[in-house]
DNA sequence: AAGCCTTCCAACCGCCGGCCA
DNA sequence: CTGGCCGGCGGTTGGAAGGCT
């Protein structure tokens, strides 16, 4: 049988379009409609595929796109989108008015991904150290490890915000809040936090290196969100952080996964039940690792 | 200046789900 | 219920542009 391919792929036109081609499905659009895809290349009479057509017109002729560099605001929407919902561009699109799926998938694959893996990297190498460095170094390494957990999280509790405000139906079934904390759990950055790769003796134990069940998110995800105080672009910081001076490291070939479910809830709940709301400020190292501090100043790493 | 390398992004491809006959 | 059509989605790629030696 055979899917019928969308084009006859002889006598058409692939490649770059040209500004004369453009014009051409605009005017067409606009007098028309685009009507069925298939068939416009036909009647506007150019030598594309209705689908060629369909994604010229969707990603780059469409009213209102908007072109040019993501600002501060729309970096982190996306970042914290992408934790909630992975790859799903047309979610994360959605979202952003102006932006096309394509162009966000685009600017995550070549600036964002990007700085996410160093982090995550960057966090492995930090906890491989830690069983061979002096026990006063290991502190340290679990600062580091703290720090990229707490942005973990409140980038997710952001998220979860936002999205709660914005739809009553989500807030309300815990299910489906459970769906999406699994979704995140098991998105690159999640995946980051499961892929710590201990040695023997591991500090952690490992146990599940994929979540398939939303039950196991339960208690995390049911916990009531309240709109309000969050402080706003908290996930800005996993590329701040990069930028200050994390520096990537090579070795990924994990094969031994690490959980880190007992620290994402503790920090969970520290940030969850926190009287003063979801403002991070309030952490901070000490001698224990971390604490709870009101330093405000710019160098406190755990600013954002 | 020239060649090579890397980065970036527009466009393509194949798959999937919804709709309809 | 089934099969075909269609649009939408996400992964991938090819080439242009810029940077580096």
């Amino acid at each position: 049988m055979g899917k019928i391919p969308c084009c006859d792929k002889s006598g058409v036109k692939k490649g770059a379009w040209t500004p004369e081609e453009d014009q051409i499905l605009v005017n067409y659009i606009k007098r028309h409609g685009h009507g069925t895809w298939r068939s416009l290349p036909k009647h506007a009479g150019l030598l594309r595929c209705g689908k060629s057509c369909r994604l010229r017109w969707t990603n780059y002729l469409r009213p209102g796109i908007k072109r040019g560099p993501f600002s501060q605001e729309e970096e982190n929407t996306i970042i914290q989108l992408h934790a909630m919902f992975g790859n799903r561009w047309a979610v994360i699109a959605s979202q952003l008015p102006g932006r096309t799926d394509n162009e966000i998938k685009n600017y995550w694959n070549t600036h964002l991904k990007k700085r996410a893996i160093c982090l995550a990297e960057n966090l492995q190498e930090n906890l491989l150290l830690c069983q061979y460095d002096n026990p006063s170094h290991i502190k340290d390494q679990l600062s580091n490890v703290t720090r990229h957990m707490i942005q973990w999280e409140s980038a997710r509790v952001e998220a979860e915000l936002r999205l709660s405000t914005e739809s009553s139906q989500l807030s309300s079934s815990p299910n489906k809040m459970a769906d999406r904390y699994l979704q995140l759990w098991n998105s690159d950055i999640g995946k980051s936090f499961r892929e710590i790769k201990p040695k023997d003796g591991d500090m952690y134990q490992s146990n599940e290196p994929e979540i398939t069940s939303t039950a196991k998110f339960g208690s995390s995800s049911s916990v009531p969100i309240q709109a309000g105080n969050i402080k706003n672009s908290n996930s800005t910081n996993i590329i701040q952080q990069e930028r200050d001076g994390y520096k990537p490291i090579t070795d990924s070939n994990s094969s031994s996964l690490c959980d880190f479910s007992d620290f994402t809830s503790t920090v969970s709940d520290m940030l969850l039940d926190s009287p003063v709301g979801y403002d991070l400020d309030f952490f901070q190292e000490n001698e224990d690792g971390f604490a709870i501090s009101l330093d405000r100043s710019p160098d406190n790493p755990l600013l954002f």
